[in-house]
DNA sequence: CTCTGTGAATGAGTTCACAGCA
DNA sequence: TGCTGTGAACTCATTCACAGAG
């Protein structure tokens, strides 16, 4: 793996390309060709063959690429072929909802621990978990191995629920509240905005006359 | 408005700069300038400004935005100022979540009508929609004014249900299933991923020596 | 001969720097 | 004077085109 920086879009299509490769072998295709992938990936070729550049060759020239195998070294490269243990902070709609969405265990993304400053919620049992004081969180990342914080609070709690993420020593943080927050520059930060997806529809229907 | 093609990088912080003038209006900010909402959405201030000059001029010389009048303006250009229909497709974990989610009405987005293929799940009431059969969606359409798709499906059905929407005239969908979907040119398609999210947070902690 | 891997060319998006208006 | 709006400069990403491996 080279050293050099790569793409925020690379990162986003890798993930395309193993949602693709899944499928791909989920019906038991064993070799795909970098063009046929482009097709089902709707991207160019090329981009896939740089993309994968990135992080070493891949590939098998006159052949293609053989799927497990390439999704295994996709995986690898991302850091996502182990177990990465995640705390919520927020335990209301949206929260529940994800607590109980098998999906995220199934991609390597265990969610091993609950928070929430509300005293009404402290306690209750949510998919097997138990929901803990927010002050508590500190205390429990090296026992629990929380690395990764996500965030599902009303949007006016989202600085203070990072603000205790950041203090526990968690690195990286998936942040469903609709609020910006301010952390050290070490410290990740990726935004996920369904309402982004919704207006860029509604423009993208709009300003087709 | 222009009718230069707008980029898609530009759409996705509009989103931000709601989000972020909503917060500033609850803590009744009435003014911002380019460069202070650049702070707060962690982007540059030319940005902010390009951004907005491709639907306008909605800034005063010498003194910045008004927050309120900025946010209609923003709304307004993105097609948003009105409540969108929507259809869900797919009555699964996912699906249910989204259609107990008052955020997408609060935002514009009404799911009016909620579909799945399995007979189990036909006839059931799920916040206060009932679930119909897919095969019903085209003849409601129009009746009950659906204009954007919800697909939730599990992954292999994804393509069917995209399938059921653009036949019923639908031009834009947004995808929370796990696979890629194949439709006309004049149909948008959004992509919801959590899992890239997640996926861009352990990669930046790994690579992070 | 096929399809990957990659430097070179192109194109898109971001930032700079300043003109222009309040 | 202060901050917006915008052409010009620059940076970054994508696509092309072909050398090179199997």
């Amino acid at each position: 793996m080279k050293t050099q920086n790569i793409p925020k879009a690379t990162i986003k299509r890798l993930a395309v390309y193993i949602q693709v490769l899944s499928g791909l072998k989920r019906d038991g295709v064993e070799v795909i060709s970098s063009e046929k992938l482009a097709r089902a990936c709707s991207v160019n070729p090329s981009q896939i063959r740089k993309d994968l550049a990135y992080f070493g060759e891949f590939g098998v020239r006159g052949v293609g690429y053989y799927v497990h195998e390439l999704i295994s070294s996709i995986k690898h490269s991302l850091g996502v072929d182990r177990v990465w243990g995640c705390a919520l902070v927020g335990v209301g709609n949206l929260g529940r909802a994800l607590l109980r969405h098998k999906e995220f265990a199934l991609r390597g993304f265990s969610i091993r621990a609950a928070f929430d400053c509300d005293p009404y919620k402290i306690g209750e049992i949510v998919s097997g978990l138990e929901v803990v004081c927010t002050r508590q969180l500190k205390g429990r990342v090296d026992e629990f191995g929380l690395e990764v914080g996500i965030i599902t609070t009303p949007p006016e709690r989202a600085q203070r629920a990072a603000n205790y993420l950041v203090d526990g020593g968690i690195k990286g943080i998936v942040n469903f509240a609709q609020a910006r927050i301010q952390v050290p520059k070490e410290v990740t930060v990726e935004y996920v905005d369904f309402t982004h997806h919704f207006y860029s529809v509604a423009f993208n229907i709009s300003s087709a006359d």
